[in-house]
DNA sequence: TATAAAATTGTTATAACATCACGTTTTTGG
DNA sequence: CCAAAAACGTGATGTTATAACAATTTTATA
């Protein structure tokens, strides 16, 4: 019944591994590096191809605004996610709000548009980096 | 009174053109291509120094999905724009749609994010090519 | 208008991100 | 067991973007 048989290799545990440990996003030679950690003879088509299969499969998102990978918290359902990025301490949340979801689907229907793939990328300043900001404003 | 005071050099109004004679998103090096016809010891970064010029101000969308560039359609007021990008036939329509552009800042700012930029991006099949599919539905 | 500061451009090199191509090995299903 | 498919090894290369610093042009204003 399960219509998602997903093999997770050695290296595409090893990626996902280094991406778990991490709330911001990684580019692909960051994680290449801790990569070689683990497996001496990582090149980059080593983490490629496990990034690839990984984003196929709805396990990480690509932040296209970083060229940066990061872990998806809700691997289970597929609708359109919404990646939220502090500037100030980097740190990435997903969000995947329905009703934005939805709006977006109909929006794009309603002009005629089949969706095959949307992102909505934030980039924004976090609670907490805006208070310490407010503390250092004398700058 | 004007707020903007914008100045296009030569560069990058020869920039703009050629951004203005496409309705699919160009790379910064097609533009380049382009750019070498009227300028011919332009190099990468006379490109991309026309391109952050335009898009600080608004004339030009990076479209991050594709490490492309296109026109802006209306520069005259700045939110949270849309692009929808036909995979089939790349052509890029631009909108500016309110109710998605509030309720995005709605949501980042219930979550006690300050939005600097957002992007939202749609992969998708528009109506003609999708007219066109049904047609050579056989293959 | 002299002139200093700011903005823009010229130029070379290099960084950062990603894929191609092709051969080998491993896994999978019949 | 065997053939096909999937994954991996490996080296080269392609694509996108920025660093760094010198030279020139523009701008504001004294």
């Amino acid at each position: 019944m399960s219509a998602k048989p997903i093999k997770l290799t050695t290296d595409r545990k090893s990626v996902l591994d280094i991406l778990k440990s991490s709330d911001s996003p990684k580019g692909a030679y960051d994680i290449l590096d801790e990569l070689k950690k683990v497996k001496s003879n990582a090149v980059p088509m080593t983490v490629y191809r496990a990034l690839d299969y990984l984003t196929e499969h709805g396990l990480v998102h690509k932040v296209e605004n970083l060229n940066a990978y990061i872990l998806c918290n809700h691997p289970e359902h597929h609708h359109i996610c919404q990646i939220i990025i502090c500037e100030a301490c980097n740190k990435a949340t997903e969000s995947c709000d329905k009703e934005l979801a939805s709006l977006v689907q109909k929006k794009a229907e309603d002009a005629g548009f089949k969706i095959s793939k949307a992102i909505l990328e934030i980039t924004a300043t976090c609670e907490e980096c805006l208070a310490n900001d407010k503390g250092n404003a004398a700058l």
